[in-house]
DNA sequence: TTGCTCCTCACGTCACGTGAGGTGGC
DNA sequence: TTGCTCCTCACGTCACGTGAGGTGGC
């Protein structure tokens, strides 16, 4: 007569429900149904079927492959057509997950760097390597960068290789009319309208994190340009503000998450 | 006043349907819905918090954790824990789609012998290497293997390291009382009421692939002793029979795609 | 009577897509 | 009037899981 449905389920470790299901969906039949109670019954071929089944879903076959695939008159061809099909969407999800990974990467090292930038604001010496960039340089406030941003975004589009940054020719703050150009560094040189590319020098800088509002920026320059001083160090220009997050990026949340890199060139003695 | 939702649709690349759920279920809404039409209408920063959504999606994310990942009081930590928790998940997904690849693999190339196996029943000699198995020896006939490998397969579990093959003792086809080993290549020695485990020696080998049941292995087998006295090689015994598919099996099909290797040892001058 | 195993039927999940039927202004 | 864009509402998808309410034999 065969095993009732509950002994079945725990043989076959599929469950009660899931067993129902594929009862009425054909896709594995009792060997027996009660006609009275309507109590299923199932034997060993029952089993070979259910262990063929959970085999192929744990391969991310859909019930409806399955149908297909277990079905008796299956041709070869059409088989290793399957196969070959599932593979391929196999290799294709492997590429997805992988370039999710990488992203969520680039996601979770800005969040450690916003943990760092909270804990020590500790001024370091870094050593920057040369840059290829793409620039708009313009006369005017710190406000217009956006907007030269976004120009910049457009053109470079896929060419782009890092995050923004803004590079600062005066020597001091300026409300009005400040000598700035608004970068991004590229994969190859890009030109087009008011952008130009170039190769930025790299050397030895000063860097600080700064999380928290531009408006607060005035506080980290200090702390680097003490530092400056302290080692007496010759500054260089231009110094640069790389936007590690700010507005109109993701998971920006508010200011108070902003996180940007002062980084100032310098020339001295080495410590 | 904003975009319709047609043409936020495609600004966004966003389709309407979707907008529409996104509103009911409140994660993107309209900046004004008119209160006569109900119509709805979206601005700038419709635009951005879609591109944040969209990117998470890409990134698999939920709509439940996108909602979650986006609403404004979130702490950094829990901003934290959230990639870290998904990244763990999304190695997780690219293992078990690595094991999925390794296992549609070995099916396809499975495939592929039976192909092979139809389109030219070839006599080849191969050099078997020395094989740790784990085997059942009996006196007795053919259908009793299968019992055999059934004990075999619960007691080696996650140890089988190759297809269940067979090894005949005596030169000559038997009815009954056949000198038979059920035996499966094992990756270290197990040991288990009738199972007892050694080194299979290798060796020169004449292989024919068999196709079809097993009724019909004889003209196989005559394909290989024909091959073995055309090269006057000298027959060595246990010979060898190799279930590449056969009943109990994934994708089994009918008799007709079971797949048979046979294996004879010899021994003689080369070619 | 209680407890156990089984049954059916309806509804929920997730992220939408499909289609029916209707509105309002050009 | 026709065509266009928008609306709501109901239902479907996929592979089940959840729970209500009921049955039959020990």
């Amino acid at each position: 007569l065969g095993y009732p449905i509950g002994e079945f389920s725990q043989i076959a470790r599929v469950s009660i429900k899931t067993l129902r299901f594929y009862h009425e969906c054909g896709i594995l039949n009792p060997s027996f149904v009660d006609p009275d109670s309507g109590y299923r019954y199932y034997n060993e071929q029952c089993l070979e079927r259910a262990r063929a089944i959970m085999t192929l879903k744990e391969m991310d076959f859909s019930l409806q492959e399955i149908r297909e695939l277990l079905a008796q008159n299956q041709k070869d061809e059409d088989i290793y057509r399957f196969l070959t099909v599932k593979a391929r969407e196999v290799r294709e999800k492997i590429l997805r997950y992988r370039e999710i990974e990488r992203r969520i990467g680039l996601l979770i090292r800005l969040e450690e760097e916003l943990k760092m930038a909270e804990r020590n604001k500790a001024v370091v010496e870094k050593d920057l390597e040369d840059l290829l960039v793409a620039g708009i340089r313009f006369q005017g406030n710190y406000a217009e960068v956006g907007q030269k941003f976004s120009q910049l975004f457009k053109v470079c589009g896929r060419y782009i290789a890092g995050r923004p940054f803004s590079l600062y020719y005066d020597g001091e703050f300026k409300e009005e009319n400040a000598d700035i150009e608004a970068c991004l560094s590229v994969r190859r040189p890009v030109k087009a309208g008011p952008v130009r590319s170039r190769l930025l020098e790299g050397g030895r800088a000063v860097a600080v994190l700064h999380r928290g509002p531009y408006e607060s920026l005035g506080g980290s320059y200090k702390l680097a340009l003490d530092y400056i001083h302290a080692k007496k160090l010759n500054l260089r220009l231009p110094s640069r503000e790389v936007y590690l997050r700010g507005p109109g990026m993701l998971l920006r949340g508010s200011p108070k998450r902003y996180l940007t890199e002062i980084l100032i060139p310098v020339e001295g003695e080495r410590a």
